[in-house]
This record gives structure tokens, sequence and C-alpha cells, in this order.
DNA sequence: CACAATACCTCATCTGTCAAGGTATATCGG
DNA sequence: CCGATATACCTTGACAGATGAGGTATTGTG
């Protein structure tokens, strides 16, 4: 838990865009990454990572490919597009309006009060 | 246009408690007051609004009263309750949490390679 | 008198999340 | 050898929040 759903909401696509920046990967070994990026404070459900997956590549910002592993189970790969680096890109620029707009209207109770 | 909405989408009750936190007011005041706060770079959809309300007051954050304007339209005004105070400075703590995970999850692809 | 601003409300629809279910392979302890 | 656990993928239906579109009523202005 931790962290809840609706406050992460917006921001899975570019969370996974952000992950491929450095490369190739595929759905579980994403989703491993994020739990360690975040000390095991936050990962996706599956339904919502492989949602998110369709989501994009029909958008087209990353296409997937078949990995060819000889033993253990097959892995789809992703790669990110021009596109979803550009979407990337944007996407940061989006968060720390975010961050300035919240962080305005969260803290606005006890920043008011400033002509004392 | 500004902020996408998914971005605030978990924010909304806490944002409406965060100015009744100030002190009683009404919809459609709160609302100007966020446009003020934010620059006119954000303000909730009136349907958003209302039903936040109704969210809010059904889950005891906040009650409401008419108020007795001689003049003008009618305004219903919303208080915070002690409940809805401790939603608010909670709130806080997830919104702190919010911001660092999410901090790392977005620049995940420009500060990995720490090793050079 | 038309229009804008104030001020409230509802309903149907859309989108993203997710619980629950499924498939298949590899490894490890007993 | 068998059951559990980990890896790795997928789909479907239900649910919750946001919102477009519509509505009501009052007051002030040109």
């Amino acid at each position: 838990m931790s962290i809840a759903s609706d406050l992460i909401r917006g921001h899975t696509d570019n969370i996974i865009l952000s992950l491929l920046m450095k490369g190739d990967s595929y759905g579980y070994r994403i989703n491993k990454d994020i739990m360690e990026l975040t000390d095991r404070r936050f990962e996706f459900k599956e339904a919502t990572l492989y949602t998110a997956f369709r989501r994009l590549e029909q958008s087209g910002a990353i296409i997937s490919y078949w990995g060819d592993e000889q033993a253990g189970a097959r892995r789809k790969y992703y790669s990110i597009t021009d596109k979803g680096r550009r979407q990337y890109i944007e996407s940061l620029t989006e968060w720390e309006k975010t961050k300035n707009v919240v962080d305005r209207l969260l803290y606005a109770a006890k920043h008011e009060p400033e002509g004392l």
C-alpha cells in the first residue's frame, strides 16, 4: 500500500516510459525495478501494468517484441520510441508544474496568514 | 490545459479540506480561491467540485449549512470537522511521500548512471 | 430586456485501477 | 517425484472519480 493509487494515477504511463529510457525491458522486470527504486513502497498491480503497456503501444510510445529466452518463461520486451521519448520529456515538465500547484493548494492554509 | 486532471485526482478532497482549514467557505468561492492560488493554472470543473463535497460530507470530513444571504444567490457553506482536520494533516504526509516516490521513478533514467 | 456573473445541482458517460481468474516454465526442499 | 514458490504473461468485469451537458434561480449592467 503506502502510496494510494489515485495519487499515482496519471503517472503510470510516464513511470514506465522513464524506466524504458534506460533501455529495453519487460513487464515483470519493470515492476521489480519500481519496487527497488521506491524501497518497496510502491509497485503496480499486474493488471494496471499490462493495461498501461497496451495503451502505450497503441499510442505508439513503445513497441514490443518477444525475447528469445532459451530457458525460463518467455518475456515480452518493450522499447521506447521517439514519440515515447518526447512524451517522457514533457511529463517531467508536467510533474514539476503539478508539484508546484499541489504544494500551493495543500499548504494554502499554512502560508496564508503571512501578514503577521 | 495546464494541469491534467489525472494528476490532481487523489488530491481533490484534500485540496478542499486545505482551503476549509482557513475557515468556512462555499463552493463557488472555494473554486475562485483555487484559481487565484494557482495563478489561474487550475480550477475544478463544477461537477467535480460538487461530487467532492458530497463525498466529504458523507464521510464526515465536512458539514454544510445554508447561509442567510439577504441578497444574491443562496450559498451553501461548508465547515471542516475534526475528522476532516485529521484527514488533511495525513494528506500532507501522503503528498510528501508521493513526491518522493514519483521523483525517484520519473527521474530514474537520469540518476541511475551514478557509477561514472 | 438580454446578458453576464453568481450560485447551486444532477445524470450519463468515459477512463484507469484492480480483484479474480487463467496459462506456462523453472527451481528447490523434502 | 511432488508441492510450493518464483518467474512471466494475459483477460474480464466491477468500481470509483472526473466531466460534458444539461438544469434552476438571483442580481446587476448595458
